[in-house]
RNA sequence: GCCACUGUAGCUCAGCCUGGUAGAGCGGCUGAUUCGUAAUCAGCAGGUCGGGGGUUCAAGUCCCUCCAGUGGCUCCA
């Protein structure tokens, strides 16, 4: 073994070091600012312990907590304190595994159902481990000793046995723990000041329907407390967003144990959704679209021709009605199919629009049910295009379009997924891939970037689907497009073409907002509640400044309402610091104070919202200002 | 659907561990106050403690069960 080995820095500088010198020191000779930053290096492109001797020529460079891997080590350390933890607090407990996610980490535990008390140990004990500063030392082992060291717990020999041979098997041990880990780790767990457990739940082993039982104890892990604790307070505002509290707050819906999974719109929530279905149809005429509506109920014959009732009863109410079995309706296809077939068919027609906003049932899983995002009973601003063959790149670039002009007037931002081929489904295979082709190619053309998952398409059609996400981070499925040639078929389609002969047409199911429901409980957790002028239930509160000023108040709200905004006249009764802070918390956009100076000179005290202090404008002036907001969809009021 | 946790006034919560006459704040109502941009004062009303069953002299409190919600898991055009 040579004496010295050659280091390549980050920089490209080369350092000579004696053989055996831990990277770790390398780089800190190299940059002494990283001392408690770097939370573990990479050799030679490969993740390694700061405390991995140098024995060969090669490329260091450290990780911290800002790379993706960095943060993702001191997660996957933060998970072994957790386990050190938990063994302690519940004797027996066995660790499984306890990967990184997107967010911060889990570990899962073979163990009796955990309780609240459990885990004020377990963060006892993490606390006082942080204290001592233990060191993650690495152990490489060969089998016979893994086994060994592994020490009865099944889940881990198990995992043993799954290492490809030849790979290393190591061990880290944290104090008196010992965990089969890959590596690598911080070097100590004073790295983990920050590390904090979110929650615990139970759950399935491997997400099998038929799995084991198995506790997952949940957590992030920060470099430093300050970071741990503004992250809280961050995800404090976050959970304080929750559409559930703000619709309670707010008087837009509600939900009844006696309708579990079925809204209750409120006159402030109604008025948000028409609003929202008026920013859909207001471009029916131009973009040639066709209102129909069709029954909520079916004959299971209808169903057994789409092929719901074969792929999608398990998530459908039946009812019984003169001893005849019928669906309600979960999708809207089969009445849109239904009035296509009602007559011959022209191309000249196509591409034929239908739309249709109708309620859908579906019967989800009771443990599915989230306040608006997930319900048993929405509407959504759904259409079915048919089209011919030739006509679908241009409409899906179309539709493309018009989600982003869509979103873009919300200020969400969103992504787009392209799900391919179930394992059930419909028609034959030949046909999904022409469909997914086409899909993928609009997709490239119209440069989005998108990821693809396979096997998540609908029974009877792959799709573009849209995602948003809630105050928290979760991501709900909004629009969605779906190339369908099994729907015609089934119901036996046919237009008359230019050529004289019958051909099948091509049906694009597409709904761009998805449902009004899930739509808006995410839009209102992304907006706090503040509503954007156009959708507020009041736009306009008029606060008369003494109960001589009620009268002008009152004429002042039917000029306003003549503009068509939406008014409201407060009370003087209380003060006026009082009512102004009760605007504020309904998220009023625009107030306007009325006191004796604005009656004498007919002026307008505008507050709007958001904005510091008011504007003392003219009538028309503030009517102009409110209006333009209203009419032009601005996001601010 | 699975697992854990939770369910007390319209809302937010205390009381439950250790059984002995249901509490607070906000909101509501009434009265006073008439105010210049985020909480004026006083009084009053409001609860079969999620439903059902059990243990007990006695259950909001302990036990069982059902329902609903929450967090995950699985599912999700």
């Amino acid at each position: 073994m040579p004496e010295s080995v050659s280091v390549t820095l980050p920089d490209g500088s080369i350092r000579s070091v004696p053989t055996g010198t831990e990277i770790g020191k390398i780089l800190l000779a190299w940059n002494p600012e990283g001392f408690r930053r770097y939370v573990a290096a990479t050799w030679n492109g490969v993740g390694v312990d700061l405390s991995r001797p140098v024995t060969a020529d090669g490329v260091a460079a450290p990780l911290t907590f800002q790379d993706r891997a960095g943060r993702d080590i001191l997660q996957h350390s933060a998970a072994h304190l957790v386990a050190k933890a938990l063994t302690e607090v519940v004797p027996g407990a066995l660790p499984t595994a306890g990967p990184p996610t997107e967010e911060g980490f889990y570990y899962d535990f073979d163990v009796r159902p955990l309780t609240p008390a459990d885990l004020d140990g377990v963060h006892a004990a993490m606390a006082r481990d942080v204290a001592s500063n233990l060191p993650f030392d690495r152990l490489e082992v060969d089998r016979p000793e893994a086994v060994e060291l592994a020490g009865g717990n099944r889940h881990k020999q198990r995992y043993i046995e799954e290492i490809p041979p030849g790979e290393t098997v190591s061990f880290y041990r944290t104090g008196s723990f010992l965990d089969l880990c890959a590596g690598p780790h911080v070097p100590s767990t004073k790295w983990l000041a920050g590390a904090h457990i979110l929650g615990f739940s139970a759950i399935t082993a491997g997400g099998e329907k038929d799995g084991e039982p198995r506790q997952r104890i949940r957590g992030i892990g920060f470099p430093t407390k300050p970071e741990l604790e503004a992250y809280l307070k961050l995800r404090a505002a976050a959970e304080a967003r929750d559409h559930r509290v703000l619709g309670q707050k707010l008087e837009l819906f509600s939900f009844s144990d006696e309708a579990p999974g079925f809204p209750f719109w409120h006159p402030n929530g109604m008025v948000v959704i028409r609003e929202l279905e008026r920013f859909v149809t207001d471009h029916f005429l131009e973009d040639g679209y066709h209102e129909i509506r069709t029954p909520l109920l079916f004959a299971k014959s209808v169903f057994e021709t789409s092929g719901h009732w074969e792929h999608y009863r398990q998530n459908m109410f039946i009812t019984l009605a003169d001893d005849r079995e019928f669906g309600w309706k979960p999708m809207n296809c089969p009445g849109s199919m239904m009035i296509f077939q009602s007559r011959a068919r022209s191309y000249r027609e196509l591409p034929l629009r239908l739309a249709e906003f109708a309620p859908l049932h579906r019967l989800e899983p009771s443990g599915t049910l989230h306040g608006m995002t997930r319900v048993r009973e929405f509407v959504q601003d759904d259409a079915h295009l048919f089209v011919t063959e030739e006509q679908i790149e241009e409409e899906l670039v179309r539709l493309l379009k018009w989600i982003d002009r869509a979103y873009t007037t919300f200020r969400f931002t969103w992504s787009y997924e392209l799900s391919k081929r179930p394992s059930q489904f419909l028609g034959d295979a030949a046909e999904w891939d022409r469909a997914e082709t086409v899909l993928e190619k609009v997709l490239k053309a119209s440069g989005i970037e998108y990821r693809v998952s396979a096997g998540e398409g609908a029974f009877y059609a792959p799709k573009i689907d849209i995602h948003i996400r809630d105050s928290l981070g979760r991501p709900w499925q909004t629009g969605t497009i779906q190339l369908d040639y099994q729907m015609p078929a089934r119901f036996g389609l046919e237009y008359q073409g230019a050529d004289g002969h019958l051909h099948r047409p091509v049906v694009i199911h597409r709904t761009i907002l998805g449902s009004w429901e899930r739509f808006f409980g995410v839009l209102l957790e992304h907006c706090d509640g503040r509503l954007p002028p156009w959708l507020s239930p009041v736009q306009v509160r008029i606060l008369p400044l003494a109960d001589r000023h009620e009268p002008a108040a009152d004429q002042l709200a039917v000029r306003l309402r003549k503009s068509h905004l939406r008014v409201e006249r407060a009370g003087s009764d209380e003060t006026l610091s009082k009512r102004v802070r009760q605007a504020e918390i309904d998220r009023i956009p625009y107030l306007i104070v009325l006191g004796d100076q604005e009656v004498a000179n007919g002026t307008i005290a505008l507050r709007i919202r958001g904005e510091k202090g008011q504007k003392l404008l003219s009538e028309p002036d503030a009517i102009a200002r409110m209006s333009t907001a209203v009419e032009q969809r601005a996001f601010d009021p």
